[in-house]
DNA sequence: TGGCGATGTCAACAGCTGTTGGCCTACAGT
DNA sequence: ACTGTAGGCCAACAGCTGTTGACATCGCCA
């Protein structure tokens, strides 16, 4: 046989995530990316079952964030959003949710997932008063997804202008404000 | 005659605006505004042409910053997260341009007009260093529009969860320093 | 060699979309 | 009373969508 099953419903996976990032849910149709993975629309159906179903493969990301107490408190707001910064160029799941979650609940539900998940408890780790710590870890998902929100979807020329240390020096210290003063 | 035509143009005109708004662009349907309205799909294209008019007429915002040259410099911060609340709360057009800006070319262009018009000379008549003011504009446009995404689009429980004033009291610092320090 | 399961294609479905043109109807002006 | 016109409706179009089931082809295994 040419391929193997695994070969396609990878292939499938790679032009879903390209997709779905640049077009949002909707316009992203099922028979444009059956194309781009060069087979047939049918075949996405019958390795994801329906449009939901791939896209719940495709938005599957992980922060990998790294753990903060390992670095220097005063560094913690820097280090953040450096991270933040590298993990958003190079997985196309955050602009997938960021994309979609505007518009579609589901993919709204599965943000707060993660970030409930993934920066919640990252931040209460770091944190002297377990009660603030969701309003802390919130108050920092607000500055860094709209950092994202106004470079990479909107493109805001300004803040497209910005080199990373630019974004480093600016952003650390808010950060920083929020986790751990 | 039963209405006027601007009577039917402005009922298609709130109808458009709460659909576009909750829905965004692709979602919500002509058809579905026609029917809030209480009206035929085809009136929608007498009045409007097409979808991309009715659109741009929905989408057009105005901001009504006020003028921050007349509050103590040493607020200028609070009173501008304050007054975007306020803004955001009592304007769907607020919410249109976020939720179809981040699928919808067209409406990303119409919001960097906005912030270009609007935002940007604001920030410049602060400014002492004209170079670095749409820098600033660009910094408060993040945490600003981050805000707006966490709290009323995304949801993020601990954001949801947030008075007026502790918003306030937390971003106000931020913006004060991207503005005017 | 024969067959069988995996891989893949084709054509079609039902539903929805934006958009169009023709038709109706009720009122204002004469 | 007659007519013109503005406001509104209806039916249909062409295109696209997710999804389905029947059919084809290839290569392994008996």
């Amino acid at each position: 046989m040419r391929r193997t099953s695994e070969d396609t419903k990878a292939a499938i996976l790679v032009a879903a995530r390209e997709r779905f990032a640049s077009d949002g849910y909707e316009r992203a149709t099922i028979r444009a990316i059956a194309s781009d993975a060069g087979i047939d629309p049918s075949m996405v159906m019958r390795y994801y079952g329906n449009k939901d179903g791939l896209f719940a493969a495709a938005a599957d990301v992980d922060l990998r964030f790294p753990d903060l107490a390992a670095v220097p408190r005063e560094e913690v707001g820097r280090t953040l959003v450096a991270h933040f910064l590298d993990r958003w160029e190079d997985d196309e799941g955050m602009m997938i949710l960021l994309r979609t979650g505007v518009t579609n609940e589901g993919a709204a539900e599965r943000m707060r997932e993660i970030f409930a998940a993934q920066l919640g408890p990252l931040v209460a780790r770091l944190s002297a008063d377990p009660a603030q710590a969701a309003l802390r870890a919130g108050l920092t998902a607000t500055q860094v997804l709209g950092m994202a929100l106004c470079r990479y979807v909107l493109r805001l020329p300004p803040v497209v202008a910005m080199s990373r240390e630019e974004i480093v020096d600016w952003l650390g210290p808010t950060v920083q404000r929020y986790l751990a003063e």
